[in-house]
DNA sequence: CGGACAACCTGGTTGC
DNA sequence: TGCAACCAGGTTGTCC
């Protein structure tokens, strides 16, 4: 569930919360929650090291530790919620428990999608992300190259994380609708301007999201449990039959690549 | 390479 | 009211 917006609202609220601290100990309550290695030896790489920094890697929280680097992807579902010690709060999801000095990290997910992982290296089991689209390494150019030849639906292009990382299902409609591109156009038929136009979009559309502190359709939770303000300000995301606020037409829903997906069939070509 | 689809999971909603 | 079918923000792997 969570795309771009969402997890650097969890890593700014759980940064000031870990860093610095040492991880005591891991309870394991679904061994699937564990990606690699084996819930075992996951445990045994976490425990007694300190958690040096924390950073966002498109939709991956990623722990930097003194040995290796801690991934967490969570999914549909994931929540990372911070529970100071003996408070006693709903654990019938929780999977996954990081237990601090003085604090608790809960991976709670009722779907149990959400992952955890412990690796040597987090820029190499990264690599094939593509670049962070709020960063200086997000280009038109880039954009450009990767929808060039390419018939795929421009929507598959902007989930595709290898071309660009963090953006989910709502944010590439909200782009979409923003850029006037509807979804299904293949990648390789829109001009410079069009591209232009979407690569603006992309970046208006996150940061506008991250200073809501993302959007909450039902699941999503920052570290204190608190849901995100976003889901308002969202203009075709999940408002199938209400009218356009551009040009008032209806809003419409098709199946693109398998999603689902919220267009203006009036003011999106 | 691309596209369709299943798998991973549970729970909320919808329709009969 | 009961129950089955369907749907959901993501990723990965398989098959054609």
């Amino acid at each position: 569930m969570p795309e771009l917006p969402e997890v650097e609202t969890i890593v700014r609220g759980l940064r000031e919360v870990v860093v610095g601290k040492r991880i005591e100990r891991v309870e394991v309550y679904w061994p699937r929650s564990i990606a690699e290695p084996d819930p075992a030896e996951f445990v045994a790489r976490l425990e007694g090291q300190r958690i040096q920094g924390l950073d966002r890697r498109g939709k991956y929280v990623v722990g930097r530790l003194e040995h290796g680097d801690l991934l967490i992807h969570l999914r549909m579902t994931g929540q990372l919620l911070v529970a100071a010690r003996g408070l006693d709060d709903d654990r019938r999801y929780l999977r996954v428990a990081l237990v601090l000095d003085d604090a608790r990290v809960h991976m709670c997910d009722v779907r149990k999608l959400g992952r955890l992982a412990w690796v040597p290296d987090g820029e190499v089991a990264l690599a094939s992300l593509g670049p962070e689209p709020l960063s200086a390494g997000f280009t038109v150019e880039c954009l450009a190259a990767a929808a060039a030849r390419r018939r795929v639906p421009v929507k598959a292009l902007l989930l595709d994380q290898r071309v660009v990382a963090g953006i989910g299902n709502i944010y590439a409609d909200e782009a979409l609708h923003t850029a006037g591109i509807a979804p299904w156009r293949a990648a390789c038929t829109l001009s410079s301007t069009e591209l232009g136009a979407l690569w603006g979009a992309v970046r208006q559309e996150l940061e506008r999201a991250i200073e809501n502190r993302g959007t909450t359709l039902r699941d999503y939770r920052d570290v204190t449990g608190r849901a995100g303000e976003h889901r308002e300000a969202l203009r075709v995301y999940g408002r199938a039959g209400e009218p356009c606020l551009r040009c008032g037409a209806q809003i419409a829903r098709m199946v693109i690549c398998g999603r689902s997906s919220h267009y203006c069939p009036a003011c999106q070509h």
